[in-house]
DNA sequence: GATACCTGTCTACCTTATAAGACATTTCCC
DNA sequence: GGGAAATGTCTTATAAGGTAGACAGGTATC
């Protein structure tokens, strides 16, 4: 991974055009502008120009032809896997993709005080830390930091969570998990998580932060969650509902089916196609993976 | 804004530590690992950690303290507005914050084919695309791209779109605005993004893509949006449903309510408080803002 | 008070990015 | 065939970013 780290202005045009790539912005088997033009546009020499063109090059975005130009290559919007918004890896097990989890770290830590706050700890209050990392057919995607309240942390054992999901754990330790509330946001990855990700430092990631509380309002479990956003991204359907005035959208509800149903639609705005049908997505999931 | 473009790795690390800081990773108060051991950690030099941490102090950031250390300073972590997973910024009607808008663009264009896609365009079509952005109290937090087809986008004018929100101008024009499906994931900010949002290049944005359709399938409107994940992040209530062994996450479907309501609950993981209540979200809006 | 560790500052040196060209070669189109 | 325009591949020169190390002075701890 992480070949050549441009400098500065070369990486700006490199992120530019890779971004007017992959939403879409740059069509797919239409041709650049020539080096020169490019050169011009932003003000810099052919050289830097040619440097992001290198890498994009090497990134399997474009395709060069000298004499010719610079043409987008087709087919090249990866699509990520798609979680819808409860957080839930369907189509998964359907699609006969393997999924991995390697556990980092395991251990019983002083949490951060902003952690401890939104489990509701008492002060000195330990709890359990397990950092690990998702897998899809061997590609790393996501990076899990959760913190579990030390006397909960105890009914499972190391073995446990490396091979089954925490909240399956939690509920066959009796817990009761009735309610959570998380937050999505934005962040770079850091030197470790970019490691474990097999990322560059300072790349986007997606960042999910939950807490989970039994239905007594006591705190569960503390998880802050990070994916690539190329391989993983959130999704959910909405309905326009209210009176005139205070219209407003809701998330669909979508029913828990048994059987097999695969369902086509696309997700990311690229290629989606038109709906002929409704928007409500039916999904049958096996496994709750965070 | 954008005070000396840093060079390529200390800008990294001060993105990074900035991030970091502003989410209360690291904690207020709390003292920075010294220069020798985080330029260990990144593998950088000294000098170079040092500039960072120069462009921190200038920022406010942090404190630091010959002989002592590098201390996050107090009273930085801005918590971020929130929307829920409607995407509609409750509160801030009620907290009295000025919101605002700049059009920054305002144009009918060919749009890129995976717009045409998603709208289900016929090929050739055209389409309105608007470029705005969106203020809090004077600070921009999002940054918005539109495409309408073109025949929808002609009932108004620009000057209503600099002033109305998009959805409310499309039925105000009798469309009917019925369902929608978007996909959020996390990008880098390009230089115009950037400059608009009053960020530096390669900060972390989330991204927001969401489709609109009217009731026969008809693609309304596709939105690309474009967050500062210090001002906006997205939040949501999650309740625990289903038969054991096919229980979920699903969302807390909010009522809206007329009244004013205070609701006290703090959002990104750092500094929630325990619930004492439960977790149900009651929100009063007046108007959606994307 | 001695010691370890921290930030502040400076110097010298190396590596890399960028710029500005020149020139060859290929492709496409008239 | 000829010419325009594109990429590929070199130069050379300048600017900027980054590294390594030394040293001064402050602060905390034992």
């Amino acid at each position: 991974m992480a070949d050549a780290v441009e400098p500065l202005k070369a990486r700006r045009i490199y992120l530019l055009l890779r971004e007017r790539i992959l939403n879409g912005e740059l069509e797919p088997g239409s041709r650049l502008p020539g080096e020169l033009s490019i050169a011009a546009e932003y003000g810099l020499s052919r050289v830097t120009v040619r440097r992001a063109l290198d890498t994009l090059a090497n990134d399997g975005l474009i395709d060069r032809r000298p004499g010719s130009g610079t043409f987008v290559r087709e087919g090249n919007s990866v699509q990520p896997i798609v979680a819808d918004l409860s957080n839930v890896l369907s189509h998964l097990v359907e699609m006969g993709r393997r999924t991995g989890v390697r556990l980092l770290s395991f251990a019983y830590v002083n949490p951060p005080e902003s952690v401890a706050a939104s489990l509701g700890l008492e002060p000195g209050e330990r709890t359990q830390r397990s950092i690990r990392v998702r897998l899809i057919d061997g590609a790393p995607f996501s990076y899990l930091v959760t913190h579990v309240p030390e006397r909960i942390g105890v009914t499972y054992s190391e073995a446990d969570l490396a091979s089954m999901p925490l909240l399956g754990l939690l509920e066959r330790s009796g817990i009761m998990v009735e309610e959570a509330s998380q937050s999505i946001g934005a962040t770079l990855a850091g030197p470790d998580v970019a490691e474990a990700l097999g990322l560059e430092i300072g790349s986007p990631l997606l960042s999910l932060t939950r807490v989970v509380w039994d239905p007594s309002g006591q705190g569960v479990e503390h998880l802050h969650a990070l994916y690539r956003p190329d391989r993983y991204s959130f999704h959910m359907d909405l309905v326009r509902t209210g009176a005139v005035g205070a219209r407003r959208w809701n998330p669909v509800v979508k029913p828990v089916i048994a059987g097999p149903e695969t369902h086509k639609r696309k997700t990311k705005g690229p290629e989606s196609s038109k709906p002929k049908s409704r928007p409500v997505r039916v999904s049958n999931q096996r496994r709750t993976s965070t």
